[in-house]
RNA sequence: GGCGCAUUGGUGUAGUUGGUUAACACGCUGCCCUCUCAAGGCAGAGAUCACGGGUUCGAGUCCCGUAUGCGCUACCA
């Protein structure tokens, strides 16, 4: 069987470092077992999804190097499979209608709703399988919904029972049934939903291995269960440990700003090559405990029993410019700058120079040799290709800063 | 509220059938080299393996509990 696997961003902003993580472990776990990478975008929903972040994480992954195969898909433009699957499946009677009108939700306050919702239905006695429209007749149901009543369509979860997967890196995984509600499949708008677009795709795009971050560890019982309802065999899973930030809360966009984003690591001189060493190194090791590896290596060695579970803390000092991000990072960054083959690299100082009219023409030719030199020379002190246009500022113009 | 996952020096990790002084990398300190800053070389500090019980001749490794953190629990993805 060919290995099949995915990534599957939503295009809602910038390629955070965490997805692009996702993105590096799914495209070496291809690459290694001779399968085939695929890319997704999950842009279903309309009101968030923008084209310029689809562009900025097809950006980002060919900076990573990380190349796919196949067609991307866009999730979007399968709503309608979607949906018929949705309504197969109440047909056979495994899923139904949900007439009750939609409760009206602030993004603000979801998670406090959620927790005054579980303790007023512990309290009423109210469970997963208490909804009035479960066993409505489907007569009844088929009348009501000729009459243009709206009605959600909500997975019937079997009364007893567990749903079972083992996960690569988790183990095995256990839930019961009482402990899942019956997720809705499609809004009453008829807009179908996340865990039903998600399996629908992955099961016709054949994947075989969802490599994915852990906070879907526990849906993924939903999904499960949605494999069964559907007839369709499951994927394996494995679920990659979260990425925290220095006080070990979550790594986001609005509190921590332009650390997490991966184009940042790109302007801000980053070498690809390192960069991606970097993000390998988090939350996986080698087996031999070799730290700096070249993507062969990289590709040879990965192996999904080495992920380990507990998340990795992304370490750095918001308002020290010289820790602006992690001190490993930066670390190996300097090390590829000085160690790499200086062919590789001077590209990569032309391009800073240039973007810094500090690019002559004659490098090219007649001043080449002393370009190799100067740029040999310096480029064991240096930490990010910015250096070269900075630091480095005076190999290559008459017009400097200096302190007398 | 419920369920789940995690917890090894400041950080990333090794330690996968329990067995001598808990290993590596980054960072940190000192010395050497050096016009400076790096790089490089040498030396060193830093962990009662979250806490409390238990099993065992012996536990970072197994069991139970507690704490803390994170995740999920949405007609978000």
């Amino acid at each position: 069987m060919t290995v099949r696997v995915r990534f599957a961003p939503s295009p809602t902003g910038y390629l955070h470092i965490g997805a692009a993580r996702s993105a590096l472990f799914n495209w070496l776990y291809a690459r290694q077992r001779g399968g085939k990478f695929l890319l997704r975008i999950e842009d279903t929903d309309l009101q968030r999804s923008t084209e310029e972040s689809t562009r900025s994480i097809i950006e980002g992954m060919q900076w990573l190097g990380l190349d796919y195969d196949e067609e991307i898909v866009f999730q979007s433009a399968n709503a309608d499979k979607h949906r018929a699957a949705a309504n197969r499946l109440v047909a056979e009677g495994k899923a139904y209608r949900d007439f009750t009108p939609k409760a009206q939700r602030e993004d603000a306050t979801v998670k406090q709703g959620i927790v005054d919702r579980a303790r007023a239905h512990a309290a009423e006695g109210i469970d997963h399988r208490s909804n009035p429209y479960r066993d409505l007749p489907a007569e009844e149901s088929e009348v009501r919904a000729a009459a243009g009543e709206p009605f959600a369509v909500r997975l019937k979860v079997a009364l007893e029972g567990k749903t079972h997967f083992s996960d690569a890196v988790y183990g095995e995984q256990e839930r019961d049934y009482a402990e899942i509600e019956d997720l809705v499949l499609l809004r009453s708008d008829g807009h179908p939903l996340y865990n039903l677009s998600v399996v629908i795709d992955d099961i016709e795009m054949r994947i075989t291995h969802v490599i994915r971050g852990q906070d879907h560890l526990t849906n993924t019982h939903k999904q499960v269960l949605l494999y069964q309802a559907l007839g369709a065999a499951q994927p394996e899973f494995a679920h990659l440990p979260l990425i925290l930030a220095p006080n070990k809360g979550k790594l986001s966009k609005r509190k921590h700003g332009e650390v997490v984003s991966l184009t940042t690591y790109r302007d801000r001189g980053f070498v690809p090559e390192a960069f991606r060493n970097f993000l390998a190194l988090l939350g996986w090791a080698p087996p031999d405990g070799k730290e700096i590896l070249t993507v062969a290596e990289l590709v040879e060695q990965f192996s999904l029993e080495h992920i380990h579970r507990s998340p990795a803390v992304f370490n750095f000092q918001e308002n020290d410019p010289r820790h602006w991000t992690d001190e490993k990072a930066l670390w190996m960054n300097a090390e590829y700058i000085r160690t790499m083959p200086l062919a590789d690299l001077l590209p990569m100082v032309k391009a800073e120079l240039r973007a810094n009219k500090l690019w002559r023409e004659e490098y090219d030719d007649d001043e080449r040799a002393w370009l190799e030199k100067t740029v040999e020379l310096i480029r064991h002190r240096f930490f990010t290709l910015k250096d070269f246009s900075q630091q480095g500022r005076a190999y290559f113009s008459e017009d400097f800063d200096f302190d007398e």
